[in-house]
DNA sequence: TAATTAATGTTAGACGCCTAACTAATCGCT
DNA sequence: AGCGATTAGTTAGGCGTCTAACATTAATTA
């Protein structure tokens, strides 16, 4: 590849990461919420009690930020934590009635999020859109597990 | 726009932004740079020397942001500051002759990067992802122009 | 010209995310 | 059965980014 290919790809994506953060940041401050918590809310939603090693794997991040996340919607009274009965190393982590009633907002925002981030597309039709960007997920995601299944212990 | 959709183009664009910005770290680390330096340094080597606020614009970041990442560049001694001439506020700041000295290394680690995020793609050509990119790109940030546009002083 | 408004850059403090280092518990192998 | 290696979670400290508040200088307008 080219270094100007490669100079519009990387500048691209970089402001696409930074500015659909601080949208979906814009739309979670109105909920009382902070960016990273809506997916750990959405996760515990969407497949019940899940232990912290869970939650990282499906948030794609570190278990220290795991730890933190919880903490703080467990300070707001979104989310329990119990240890669990099989395995005493680790912490179930539950949503909450309230967490729960957050749920519909989280959903509505996240329309809103999703449709002002497509809004102003010139060329590109919202269904190829997607199937482009599930692709360069899964691409970054063998990308990023190749590259610490190569960083030795 | 339904939910569903929603849920996956925020999903994708989350850890795209979180992977992408990772593996450039990693890059940018071996050449003793953290990110967020490397859009000022490729600015100063595009367009010459330039004032904080015409780099704060460059980059799509805010001016604290500039101004410490300035002030790093600085102590690594990769770019120096000077007083306008003519605009008593402004600071201009320009490479050093060891801030060019990086460019070749860092076109290459860009490239890399270009290409280890597209390595994984299955069904997309590099070529449409750009265009598709930079079509959302573009999207993001008029939706992001237009949301502070619509905060008042 | 004088007064108001706008722009440049800084500091202080917050956030999410990271790595490194650690404890405690479980697993795996001989 | 026991010992080394792995896994779950935490703490400490770093990064870039942000907003809010501020001082200084420039531009606008009365």
């Amino acid at each position: 590849m080219d270094y100007n290919q490669a100079y519009a790809l990387n500048r691209a994506l970089r402001t696409i990461g930074m500015r659909h953060r601080s949208l979906a940041a814009t739309e979670l401050n109105r909920l009382g919420l902070a960016i990273g918590q809506e997916s750990l809310i959405m996760e515990l939603a969407n497949q019940g009690p899940r232990t912290q090693a869970q939650l990282a794997t499906a948030a794609g991040c570190e278990p220290p930020t795991i730890t933190s996340a919880v903490q703080k919607l467990e300070a707001l009274g979104l989310v329990s934590r119990r240890p669990s009965t099989k395995d005493r190393r680790a912490t179930v982590v539950e949503l909450t009635v309230k967490g729960e009633s957050l749920l519909e907002g989280l959903s509505a925002a996240w329309i809103h999020l999703a449709e002002s981030t497509v809004a102003g597309l010139s060329r590109t039709k919202v269904e190829d859109m997607i199937e482009t960007l599930d692709d360069l997920a899964a691409s970054l995601e063998t990308a990023a597990r190749d590259l610490d299944a190569r960083r030795p212990t």
